[in-house]
DNA sequence: CTGAAAGCGCTTACAG
DNA sequence: CTGAAAGCGCTTACAG
């Protein structure tokens, strides 16, 4: 039965002694086909192993049942690894899809590119997920214009009263105050913060001014000199930690606005002589996969990027449908391990 | 100019005053297009931001300019968590394919599925790797389909003799050779293995081959007690490191068949109150991003995922052009670090 | 409930 | 080097 080429609709409807018309139809489960044709038709589906050609039925229908992640990234950054968090919200993401039966295309973006023309227009997708870092100031506009043109996308990322998208973020405010608060109940006093604190970055900013609250609630002092600007890296954490050393102001804690700074941090703290938890209480933020196993294990903010990747893609396909869609902020919550309990011996 | 609906190569094809099918030719670089005309043409696609669309273009020309990544797991391991050392490949092959041009649709399969029909029959990409884990002797007939009805497709995995397909994978062999070759070196004589070691899970069984290699090589006592089967979890890591210490067959050395088991078999080691290294020398595989921070830092075999993303998409893009492609082995490098060197204090 | 027909936006022989 | 035309495999009015 099969031709030399590929089965078509053409060869279903000839088995099964029906229209081709009436084959797409069966298919896409439209209601007004006979149960018993849609029967034979399924049958005949089976029997030739046929699949539906996502091309012709996508340049026809004008949906693609493809949803896409962009991620960008800063390229300053180091080139060779992905932030382990990003990854994590990736599989999720990926999952997520699966489940819904769509398919994910995945696109790396050099920040400096010009993303959010290429998706948008050559329509390979029904939707954009946004999930990347660099500067917020930088990439707002491109936010405005995707808005404008009316593009279907969603952005991980801070969640702010002003902002022209709708995105889905951690409750950063909260996580940074919880961490700080954690910091007091302990004893700490002096509390530095490493990570920018800067509208240019807003999941840090937000982080900071959490942290800054729980500070300023407690009657403590918010010393400018107790912060250092970090972006999310090892590397990014040792230069900012190390920076807070040289200013020779005292402090009894050290919150970085991710794990990976803390991670950076860490090495120089061990490095200077000054003992976590003993010394210096320490936290971090994301709790990646690495945190537990870092010695001491590292007390950080969990950000749940299953639920994340869940809300991310049932959000987008109910924009993609019509549907009113709001930003939303998931809870993070506080992970209490050995790295914050200040005073602590090893 | 742009008429209500989106722009095509008829409306390009208008304001640079020629014919929409030389439109498609200067858009697809073809020899036959006079200069000044293909400049023409770009300067309208430029004024009228337009995009080439790929679903007709696909649908047309019968390739699709994607690369498909079917990442299948054993329903039997935990859910929630990617292995991160795929996650790692993951990120690899989607830098690779950005580099190349290639748009890269990923898709999870759960293991039970009819994976090899789906993106096989419908065209979605132009060819596929495949990177996962489960039973080799459950799916090795899959492999042989895929093979049989002509389907572009990589393997990330072991490269053995009589494979079907053609695939990619690090040198197991000698990975487990060497780290069993450097727990001699520290004085070790009696080596337990953590992992499957049958055909099921060649990668695991090569690096067990190895490892055994090197044992009898030593003239040391290859004990069966010695070995207890484990996936790559940390959950399984933990099981079987309780089974081998229940065997109470004595042991100075354990090489977990992937890094994940070895950070499960070193909690419980701990729990049983026997110190790495001091104790007991141990050692991994894969060097997760994790492996620097356990304590002590693990002792593991490096696979380079960054070289196996560009290996696996260059061969494949050569493969779907028709050029010939080989199975191909990487080096797979010793990274020894505090966990292996036996008898050392903490 | 079903079929004949138009058309989605391209690529690529075919004919100059 | 260029254009007119066919056709990739579907979906969806339109007409029964």
């Amino acid at each position: 039965m099969r031709g030399k080429g590929k089965t078509t609709s053409f060869d279903i409807a000839h088995l099964a002694g029906v229209s081709q018309s009436t084959v797409s139809r069966a298919l896409r489960g439209s209601p007004l086909v006979n149960e018993e044709t849609r029967r034979r038709v399924q049958e005949a589906v089976e029997a030739l192993n046929y699949k539906v050609d996502k091309h012709a039925s996508s340049l026809r229908a004008k949906h693609t049942g493809t949803l896409a992640l962009l991620f960008f990234e800063d390229p300053t950054v180091d080139e060779s690894h992905i932030n382990p968090f990003f990854l994590s919200m990736l599989g999720s993401i990926t999952r997520a899809c699966a489940r819904q039966g769509y398919d994910l295309l995945i696109s790396f973006q050099q920040f400096s590119h010009n993303w959010h023309a290429d998706f948008a227009d050559s329509k390979k997708a029904d939707g954009i997920i946004l999930l990347g870092y660099g500067d917020y100031l930088d990439y707002c506009g491109r936010l405005e214009q995707l808005v404008a043109q009316g593009t279907r996308f969603l952005r991980w990322g801070a969640v702010l009263p002003d902002q022209p998208d709708i995105s889905v973020g951690s409750d950063n405010f909260h996580g940074g105050r919880a961490v700080a608060e954690h910091f007091i109940e302990q004893g700490c006093r002096r509390i530095a913060f490493l990570g920018d604190a800067s509208s240019h970055y807003p999941e840090f900013f937000e982080r900071y001014r959490g942290y800054a609250a729980a500070v300023e609630a407690a009657g403590l002092e918010l010393d400018p000199r107790l912060q250092a600007n970090a972006e999310s890296s090892e590397r990014s954490g040792r230069e900012a930690m190390e920076t807070l050393l040289a200013r020779e102001a005292p402090f009894d804690a050290v919150f970085a606005a991710s794990d990976l700074i803390a991670i950076g941090a860490l090495g120089v703290l061990n490095e200077h002589g000054l003992q976590v938890p003993r010394d210096v209480a320490l936290a971090g933020f994301d709790d990646i996969p690495t945190a537990r196993f870092v010695n001491p294990p590292l007390t950080t903010v969990l950000q749940d990027t299953r639920q994340a990747g869940e809300l991310l893609v049932d959000s987008l396909l109910r924009l993609i449908r019509g549907e009113p869609v709001q930003s939303a902020m998931l809870p993070a919550s506080l992970v209490v391990r050995r790295s914050s309990l200040y005073g602590q011996l090893r």
